[in-house]
DNA sequence: TTGAAAGCGCTAACAA
DNA sequence: TTGTTAGCGCTTTCAA
């Protein structure tokens, strides 16, 4: 239906094989023809078929890029990160939505193969098994993970230091005089959760604090779960003075929370998150954050996965994987103040 | 270098017309050869090649979809619904990034005419010409446009009524009492910004109220510039008892610069955004916003375009453009309440 | 029920 | 500098 490179040809009285030496630029093309080809090209609204070509070269111009919540603000813009430089280099972006669904990321694969995608940049669904699809597809073309680990996996990774993230904020909780920190966190089996928690834990032993189950909550939803959540967290735990939160999207949930259970914020009760979303910036008051630079794995993952497509042999067999790690920072607001030692009299003068 | 129909033919001793015939159910094949196809496409891990399936077949199986700013949380909200309507019908989601800037949209549309996209979804940028790649493009393939009109378009198109919801929004400002209502929005030559605004305007003068000039902040940057305006307009405007925000994306910006200038929302500054994103939700207070129900758009519109391009007769010559048109509601949170009449004195017995 | 052959639109040898 | 030809992997007639 759409004009073709043998419609060109014949407007202009050439070879199908002029046309496409002028129009890739080809050298050996006499000025004048490929003026003439370039505007009857032009006039005829002639827009080469990139499935022909990529039969012949082999190469597609294509990756994919698979996600397991599009709407989710920090794969937005994970996303955003990547769509940048592919266009730069010239590829289009094949997007899928896994939905945190195994069977989906299988189907998402498939299908990308399919479109014969030059390389791949995923963000793994949750297991079990977990990574196996995203690690078959690897023995066919370069796969990128993001933001999660996958246990033991030989394949390419871009995150950020969970374990740092998060014990940089329980810390800074801790430096404040905070012993009772409580947590709030995902109820997701992926890496990025699991290893927030676990630095969560392991930054109050250090300080001697024993972590208690009843500290935590693990919530399935975003910002309605985890204002359920915290509410339930806070009866069940009064004595808790700071929580962590383990991502920003719960934040809003959590802080909505704490003021409905009338504690104020940092008064009674001091809050940091991890992530560093707008979100965290203009909340009331702006939360203390963990800064997860989002946009750095973005332009590392996409960056390696373009080196890998055009040197494939960066990917020796038995070479150790590429990883690249950013270091999130404590971003310091107002959402985080010292404890107040309620066990401890009052001074005189001293306000409640 | 992936495995094709060719070596399945071989190692399963059948020619490639039986395995196409096998792999995509077609009739006519016996039973046990089916499944001996079937068995030895899986175990050479077979994937058929989209692209040489698309030239014989015409038919990409692709879509494209074109946003101005996928780190945006409406257009990433946009973006998973459209590929949640899409990912079912069997299309793949080809995405490409305008970032507002009509030369980057003709650039894309371009590329996703090269990858002989069945049909395009497209936020059309700004322009000028506003719409003309997109009018252009619509004339090879259907095109829907999301959430921004374009004048005098004759492409089918889906959004919600900006004029409805914004003047729901200033209406119930003024049922509460307001009179000196202020507005805060982005500053894009957009249709969507352009009638919000000018619904804020038609608003007051139907309340016998002059909009006024300096009442009004145009921002370039989403919460950081709104943060700012919004510091300036509350000095240049002191007398101003609330605020249309036009976008929610500028909400956060706009509360911390209220609260910066020392004025509490509700009591002193009432405050009524647009979009109901989470954020306006777990806003402290929680934000009264007008809801724009994204997700419904993005259905509509990607079930326009399947039906568009199964049935392209749908888009007769001359015939009118398909619009949809979703009705945005008012979300009454904490945001707004009834103006304090500073000019009155007060009744015995009333508290200040 | 299966096979042979044509051809989708293009690029890349090779010839002229 | 330009034209001719082969063929990428697949589906679709048409024959067997």
């Amino acid at each position: 239906m759409p004009v073709t490179i043998h419609d060109v040809a014949r407007e202009a009285g050439l070879s199908i094989n002029t046309i496409s030496r002028a129009l890739n630029g080809k050298p050996d093309v006499n000025a004048a023809t490929r003026e003439r080809v370039l505007a009857t090209a032009h006039r005829l609204g002639y827009v080469p078929n990139q499935a022909a070509r990529s039969m012949v070269t082999g190469r597609t111009g294509t990756v994919g890029l698979m996600v397991t919540d599009p709407a989710n603000p920090i794969y937005a813009r994970l996303l955003s990160g990547v769509e940048a430089v592919m266009r730069r280099a010239g590829y289009s972006l094949l997007l899928y939505n896994s939905g945190e669904d195994p069977a989906q990321e299988q189907a998402g694969v498939r299908s990308l193969r399919q479109s014969r995608v030059e390389g791949l940049l995923a963000v793994p669904a949750p297991g079990p098994p977990a990574g196996s699809t995203l690690a078959a597809a690897a023995t066919e073309l370069p796969v990128i993970l993001m933001l999660r680990q996958v246990p033991d996996s030989p394949l390419d990774s871009a995150g950020w230091d969970n374990d740092a993230g998060a014990r940089l904020a329980v810390q800074h909780l801790l430096a404040l005089g905070h012993r009772a920190i409580g947590y709030v966190g995902q109820d997701l089996p992926v890496s990025s959760v699991r290893v927030r928690h676990a630095a969560y834990r392991a930054a109050l032993v250090e300080a001697s604090v024993s972590p208690r189950p009843e500290w935590e909550a693990h919530v399935r939803l975003a910002a309605a779960g985890a204002y359920t959540a915290t509410g339930e967290l806070l009866d069940r735990a009064p004595q808790l003075t700071a929580l962590f939160v383990a991502n920003d999207v719960l934040a809003p949930g959590v802080l909505a929370a704490v003021r409905r259970a009338g504690r104020r914020i940092p008064h009674d009760v001091s809050v940091v998150s991890f992530g560093d979303l707008d979100v965290a910036a203009y909340a009331d008051p702006p939360l203390t954050t963990v800064h997860a630079p989002v946009r750095e794995v973005a332009t590392a993952a996409a960056e390696r996965l373009l080196a890998r497509i055009r040197q494939p042999e960066l990917a020796a067999p038995g070479a150790p994987p590429w990883r690249f790690t950013a270091m999130p920072y404590l971003v310091v607001r107002e959402s985080t103040g010292p404890a107040v030692t309620t066990t401890t009299p009052h001074l005189p003068g001293e306000s409640p």
